[in-house]
DNA sequence: ATTTCCCAAATTTTCGATATTTTTATCTAA
DNA sequence: TTAGATAAAAATATCGAAAATTTGGGAAAT
């Protein structure tokens, strides 16, 4: 049973990072020995991820990865910046100094990572650290809201949502451009400026507003 | 499979209906029988339904109805404001003559019942209708704003917090407020005034923000 | 050549049995 | 009498196989 927790973060680490193409199929006896375990369990785990919105599942058909969906993306955006507003707003206020320091910790080790990456030329192995250090810093922008099911939301919503990007974000177009604006959510909210933190928040995700962010290279219809 | 999605309808229903006592265990191999199936699909649909935060979930020690929980409450509340408040403005901008329509029907079609319940001495009968006409009715007042993701996040919440108030909102203590604050809530959407909207949405909801909502006569725990 | 129907293969869903873990009950020793 | 340990009982997790459903391909008919 600890075993399928463990199956359970693999698998959802795989959808968020750009391991399997999107509509590809996810067969339980595939995964099943992959996994070294019953195609059951692995049904149950797809059905878990499947309620948090990071698999497609049909009656009859099994699972899928979810498709690109530049609508989707765009509802997900919609739905980070309100709960993201609400969460730093109620953090600036809730947060004291405690939460602060952890942010500006969040910041630094992102900041330190997003300069590396800048001046590579192929970042490639610090995806996975970027991934993480990402989630970091924004979960901890809201994480003195107070409120444990606004960041659970959060959380689904992040994670869909960086399903949804997670080919793009791979090759890093928008680096430059990142650094500055995590940058200024930080220095508005240490500064507690509530209405220009939902600014650059809402500055940040805006990119993903417009639905032309999809334009991928070559999507492979593996099956 | 049909008869899957069946047995998860009606097992959701009773998780916000007021059947089962909070802290009550749901036992696979009682439910098993009842609905005439196997064990397996009780389970599957068991931790559909605790993924959605309806079952509480604990390893090797199989589900239960979550525990009552004011601060729990609170936060749903103050998600379902944001959510609301978000969801009717989008409305009240995209949503035209279609939606003011529904929403004046769905608002009609619950104060026609409401007004029956407070004539009543026993509204017993009329608690099943109440709550899907209630449903309806802030379903609807979000329904135009163009967002899949915002109402899908909306009913998840939406259910679990019918979940913490169902025993209270049985005995319709607040039935009056009740009528007034929906046909304010239904005036300012028709007029367009967002802020006022808004208002009147957290008005509605405020009453769940104190914490005290939860002093329910006799829990019983029931095994 | 195209469409329809039917059969076979592959996939998904359901099930009951087995193994593991937790809970309850009983007994012994302090 | 109480606390701890152990055994018995109950509940849960895992599995592989049987049943049901869909998919793909080929033959017959238009």
């Amino acid at each position: 049973m600890e075993s399928e927790n463990k199956i359970y973060r693999e698998l959802k680490k795989r959808l968020t990072t750009d391991t399997y193409d999107h509509g590809q199929k996810l067969r339980a006896e595939v995964l099943r020995e992959e996994f070294a375990c019953s195609a059951s369990t692995v049904r149950e785990i797809l059905f878990r991820l499947a309620s948090e919105g990071l698999v497609h599942f049909q009656d009859q058909r099994g699972f899928r990865v979810p498709e690109l969906s530049p609508t989707k993306l765009i509802e997900l955006t919609h739905m980070r910046i309100l709960l993201e507003c609400e969460g730093a707003v109620l953090s600036i206020r809730q947060g004291g100094v405690g939460w602060e320091a952890s942010l500006t910790a969040a910041h630094h080790k992102l900041s330190h990572l997003e300069k590396r990456i800048h001046a590579r030329e192929d970042p490639t192995e610090l995806v996975d650290l970027w991934f993480n250090s990402e989630k970091e810093f924004h979960q901890t922008l809201i994480s003195a809201c107070g409120s444990t099911t606004l960041k659970h939301m959060h959380s689904l919503i992040y994670a869909q949502f960086r399903q949804q990007v997670m080919k793009a974000d791979c090759r890093f177009d928008f680096i430059s451009i990142n650094i500055q604006q995590h940058s200024d959510i930080l220095e508005a909210a240490l500064a507690a400026d509530e209405a220009l933190t939902r600014k650059r928040v809402h500055d940040h995700l805006a990119r993903h507003l417009t639905g032309q962010t999809a334009t991928l290279a070559s999507e492979s219809d593996a099956e």
